[in-house]
DNA sequence: CTGAAAGCGCTTACAG
DNA sequence: CTGAAAGCGCTTACAG
């Protein structure tokens, strides 16, 4: 860090003290236009900024929400991340974008990072677990939203936002039935995820209600991503699967159901349906054109920046709020009518 | 902001003074052993957590590097993010990741929120022509570093760390003239990049060496996307196009000329070839299996994180370092010979 | 080995 | 309308 210029340059500079120098930047009523616009001239002049270290150490605030997203390049949570900084900004907050690499050491670093840096509050993006508990133990009274995970459910006392996935498992279930789909696989459960439980139950109790019991195959790891899916259908595959439809647990994981299906000579749709949960941009690429439940990512965003700046704002600690957002199916041509 | 504890907290319940709390934080050696450990247990049990904004405001030195991105949703650069953030955080730097949106106004006021939380260095990451002269407008003493755009070509006086992309457009050239391609279209030219230029002239020049002229069509927009691939090769297309092969200027162009054929009932690579350039992640899935220029993402974000941190050591100001990464060609199925 | 004091760059009551 | 003073949470010479 080089030797910046300081309030106390320019006051000397304009022959004034530095709390008027002060009072100038921060458009305090008490000071003469005049004075103010000299001192404004002669700040602009000298290519003065404030140092915010400084500034949020006495204001006890500094503007700043840290976002801990799991892995950057899934790019769901790109466009998440994207919506986020965009509406924040809006809102007068910067974002200190973190990536906490699926791991729980580095994101307990993180958080570490972030506190220290005294952020106005958190966002933690997450479907493991224990998130929740994870924020109660790390940022016990920070302001912070949980989002992707619904606290309601885990009982932890924080702020969450998430789509319904519940309804999310039903709406991708019913899109199946009604395409005649009886033999149906599940695949990449994540049991140690509320999330992915619950969009599981969704999607069971669906087909309970039509006879049907689908297999469901776990993923034991704690993400979600192109390889794990495409490895888990392999072992799906060189076993002989029977069934006419796949629901992937995520679009990632989707996709790796195309590179095994793609190994094996399966052809999808011809062979089995596929279909996604999340609506990443790549799901729509033409070779591709993967039908999934929609996250509704934008909504989710901005949902969870206003939480969150409501709870920084009210300084209100000791009533917790959930949102869950509605998801919607996109239907593409990895689905079509079941042929048995 | 919550009322945090602090040094003065902690100095009380031990019954020293702040000095000596402070001095058993930063592992003083002046300090005996039973002291130190009575104290960080009190810190530990009281949860203690430093300051970061004092600490830094009076170290002079925050250990953040500010990293600006174009776009995050651009998976080249989402992975590039990581591999910077983890180099990074390997050598005792956090990262502060900032979106640039594409947006020169939104880039420069990055450029002051990362000034003014006094980050130790900067990265710009960009294939503008002018992010060169942005550096060294909005930052010009910090410790910076250009990457994706040669400074030494540009003139300005910023270091800078790129692939060679003279060598990959004449990699790019080679590869489809060993399939026999003649007729070829250079899709996604942007004029108003260097790193475009480059890698059109080093494509051009190794064609004209074989006779043959390229035609090129412009990207008039400031960035490269999915979107504005798609469009370019629709209008290629209704014109009737006789080309038996396209390199695209990036892998998301590339993606968005595989729509645009689709659409127009143009099968690649039986009809056509295409070539990318990046080598980002959703290149390799087996319904895309694009034939890319790899980037060597990992490669960039270590030589750019170790220029930047060698230059916030060294304190020197007076010296520019440029730093240039070979390309290496990735043969996919995107590709085949020529029919012509 | 430990403490009192000064100071990082800023803001804000408190006087005048 | 403007300035002197105190203070945010920390570190670090300077004494002892």
């Amino acid at each position: 860090m080089r030797q910046h210029i300081t309030i106390k340059d320019i006051a000397r500079i304009a022959g004034v003290s530095t709390s008027t120098v002060s009072r100038a930047l921060s458009n305090s009523p008490e000071l003469s236009e005049q004075t103010r616009q000299r001192i404004l001239e002669i700040c602009r002049r000298e290519g003065y900024r404030v140092n915010a270290l400084a500034r949020s150490l006495i204001c006890n605030k500094t503007n700043v929400i840290g976002l801990i997203v799991p892995e950057m390049t899934n790019p769901f949570y790109a466009e998440l991340s994207l919506g986020i900084e965009t509406h924040a900004r809006s809102l007068g907050y910067n974002v200190i974008l973190c990536n906490g690499q699926n791991d729980a050491k580095v994101t307990e670093e993180l958080f570490g990072f972030l506190i220290s840096h005294q952020v106005d509050g958190i966002i933690l993006a997450s479907s493991q677990q224990d998130a929740g508990t994870m924020i109660q133990k790390l940022a016990p009274r920070l302001p912070a939203v949980l989002l992707g995970t619904p606290a309601l459910v885990s009982g932890d006392e924080v702020n969450s936002v998430c789509i319904d996935n519940l309804a999310g498992g039903r709406l991708a279930a019913e899109h199946l039935l009604e395409l005649g789909h009886r033999d149906i696989v599940y695949l990449g459960n994540r049991p140690n995820s509320l999330t992915h439980q619950l969009r599981l139950r969704g999607f069971t109790e669906m087909m309970e209600k039509a006879g049907i019991t689908p297999q469901v195959i776990d993923n034991p790891h704690g993400c979600s991503s192109i390889d794990i899916g495409c490895a888990l259908s392999r072992k799906l595959f060189a076993n002989g699967c029977s069934a006419t439809a796949i629901f992937a647990s995520t679009d990632s994981m989707a996709l790796g159901v195309l590179q095994a299906a793609d190994e094996y000579g399966i052809s999808i749709p011809e062979d089995i349906s596929l279909l996604g949960f999340d609506n990443i941009i790549y799901s729509a690429l033409p070779k591709i054109e993967l039908s999934t439940v929609d996250q509704r990512k934008q909504l989710l965003a901005e949902a969870t920046v206003d939480l969150l700046t409501r709870i920084i704002d009210s300084d209100e600690q000791d009533e917790f709020t959930h949102r869950m957002i509605r998801p919607t199916l996109v239907s593409r041509s990895s689905c079509r009518a079941s042929k048995k």
